[in-house]
DNA sequence: ATGACCGCTGGAAGCGGA
């Protein structure tokens, strides 16, 4: 079973390339990020002719989720992350398909730095970690996938110094990931390729595609009865060079189930 | 690197993104 995370950055101004990775990549499932699209304006009618089922939490303008399933219904769990009634930004869905539970998470960027913007992401992390504790505690398999907007380590990173006061770098923003990390998650596409680039972003700007300076951002973490599962993992990096693409590319694993 | 991108909003520049 191939899973599959993709900050599709406008999933309407880029549907045409999703259809196509699609296609040609035949994930089972797929969590998006960056739906830019408000509820009723995603397109159900032409996945579902690609073939594929979805749930999605839309937004105007920002954020966005979905859970996309091939040739069956991911049964929605829920659609906003617990622990703030007063946040309703479209950032997190969470649905079983298959027996697993796929959690579909865009995590705040937090630029500038600081800031009420970066107070948020923190924030928002904190409760992404304890809902993590309470799906780890639960027992049941489960995937945490999205774009966490973190760069765990230097080696995720292109070398620069110019960044440094970035959000997606602060001591504070790695500390939490790695605090999720030691709840028992295992990251992916670190795992099975411990060292080297493993990029899935690539800033529009000064051609950092075409220099191949990038960043990984994107993480499908795993339940321990999963990881035993867990035997390819990867980035589609040739959509990242496709016409009219994403700043993001796909990340993937694959389970033997 | 006080950065050259991209797309949206609104109807012009300004913003969010990362």
């Amino acid at each position: 079973m191939k899973i599959a995370t993709f900050n599709i950055n406008n999933i309407n101004k880029r549907l045409q390339n999703l259809l196509f990775w699609l296609e040609k990549e035949q994930p089972e499932v797929v969590c998006l990020q960056e739906l830019k699209t408000e509820q009723r304006f995603f397109p159900a009618d032409a996945l579902r002719s690609a073939g594929y089922e979805a749930v999605w939490v839309g937004e105007r303008s920002w954020n966005g989720v979905a859970i996309l399933a091939r040739e069956q219904q991911p049964i929605l769990i829920r659609s906003e992350l617990p622990g703030d009634g007063n946040d309703h930004q479209a950032r997190y869905a969470e649905a079983a398909v298959a027996g697993v539970v796929i959690a579909c998470l865009y995590l705040p960027n937090g630029n500038p730095q600081p800031g009420p913007k970066f107070a948020y992401k923190l924030a928002w992390f904190e409760r992404l970690i304890v809902h993590a504790n309470e799906l780890m505690a639960a027992g049941v398999p489960v995937i945490l996938a999205g774009d966490y907007n973190v760069v765990p380590t230097p080696q995720d990173i292109y070398p620069t110094r110019s960044l440094d006061k970035n959000a997606l770098v602060q001591p504070a923003s790695l500390e939490a990931f790695e605090r999720l990390l030691r709840q028992g998650w295992t990251d992916a596409l670190r795992t099975l390729h411990p060292s080297g680039p493993l990029w899935t972003f690539w800033d529009y700007k000064f051609e950092r595609w075409q220099a191949d300076k990038g960043m990984r951002l994107d993480h499908l973490l795993l339940s321990p009865q999963l990881a035993a599962l867990l035997v390819e993992a990867g980035v589609d990096r040739w959509v990242r060079g496709e016409d009219n693409a994403s700043d993001h590319a796909p990340a993937w694993i694959r389970l033997k189930m």
